[in-house]
DNA sequence: TGACGGTGAGTAACCACTCACTCACCGGAC
DNA sequence: GTCCGGTGAGTGAGTGGTTACTCACCGTCA
């Protein structure tokens, strides 16, 4: 109950959450080393002592940050579901839609590629453990596919690099040096996974999509 | 006969060249915020002081770097050549080829996406003229290539920005995320190409230039 | 009372940038 | 040769401002 009742106020986890949702989009905004603390403090309406009442070291708060998202855990979650009715053509399409879906907050790509870049040992944690293992799990999709003899044989990995290549590099491109789409939404999935769809699916499995048995 | 002379020894150019060299690598590797101008002054082996000599300020030291590259340049005129002969596998092996050799140097990559996120005006400087430009080649031959009955009908932009996307992603990955090719660098472009060519010429096209049906 | 959320006013270190200065070298006068 | 004034490369020792971080202290509740 103490801890209820502690949950029932609790400015101090408040304040918590506000200092890191500041800081995060101040760090994608400007990088780590581009922000200061004072701005952070700023940002979330409090004194700059505060902040390392709540986080030890700046660094610290970046952590933080980097400890509160998991952004692809519920994605993988569809895509395992849609991937079990062998419908290419949703699977592709769900990860291209969510990847580039109009709302998309730019911050955690952003905070992603400024922690890559920055190189210390945070952008593994935000990397490493989220990101391989759905470019894996693409690549798994596509090695089953061929073992189906729906696709054509080509390398598995380099297929899925491919395909979130394409689709990240949009999002890039339009987030990050903010070119414009030029088309709707909806096109830009479609076009994109037509135009991989037909460049992996065998010639005669391309007629009847998604209905091979084969095993 | 006094510009002779100083030309034949030009300490100060070399000097230059040398603080140019160490600010590029030095940015790559840290970020703009992130390298001090001591830093900089060390790694070329002068003093502090002699920065400033030779640039007013850090950020025209940042400007000096950009000035001195102009990497698409020749590449754009290799594939305008290649482009002339319709051979479309060898264009996009080429821009492929080009985009991730091996030896590349991760510099420019590395100083394109801190420019970008660090948001100051220099990105532009760098990204908008050269990349751009490639951008919209690419989609004009596609366009072509579209009208000739070659490729599939396709949003061309789109479909250039795919490409690009997929090879570029791959040197992301590679350089800047550190992520083992796994495979070798011949296949690797050989993949993409292949798989990319595949989903945009018309199932017919390859055989004859005929009416094919659509879809 | 005292624990707690919160702050103003620091501190030492570091930042980009400046300045007064040294020194090697040069062409020319003697 | 040697003295000379001029020039430009190069530097040590700063400058004021900013940084991450600290600490003594305050008001407010249980």
């Amino acid at each position: 109950m103490k801890a209820a009742a502690a949950l029932a106020r609790t400015p101090g986890r408040d304040r918590q959450a506000s200092l890191i949702s500041s800081a995060a989009s101040l760090f994608a905004a400007k990088g780590f080393n581009g922000t200061t603390t004072k701005e952070i403090a700023k940002a979330a309406g409090v004194s700059e002592a505060l902040v390392f009442k709540y986080f030890p070291t700046k660094r610290a708060l970046y952590a933080a940050i980097l400890a509160e998202k998991a952004p692809l855990s519920e994605l993988l979650n569809a895509v395992e579901a849609v991937a079990r009715t062998r419908d290419d053509h949703r699977v592709f399409t769900l990860i291209a839609g969510y990847r580039i879906r109009p709302g998309a907050d730019p911050t955690m790509l952003r905070l992603l590629l400024f922690s890559a870049l920055e190189g210390h040992e945070l952008a593994d944690m935000f990397f490493g453990k989220q990101h391989r293992v759905f470019y894996d799990y693409l690549a798994g999709y596509i090695r089953t596919r061929i073992d189906e003899g729906a696709f054509r044989r080509i390398d598995p990995l380099l297929a899925a690099r491919a395909f979130i290549g394409m689709v990240v590099h949009h999002r890039l491109l339009h987030e990050i040096f903010e070119v414009p789409l030029h088309c709707p939404h909806k096109d830009i999935v479609r076009t994109y996974v037509e135009l991989f769809l037909k460049g992996l699916q065998r010639p005669a499995a391309a007629k009847k999509r998604g209905l091979t048995r084969v095993r």
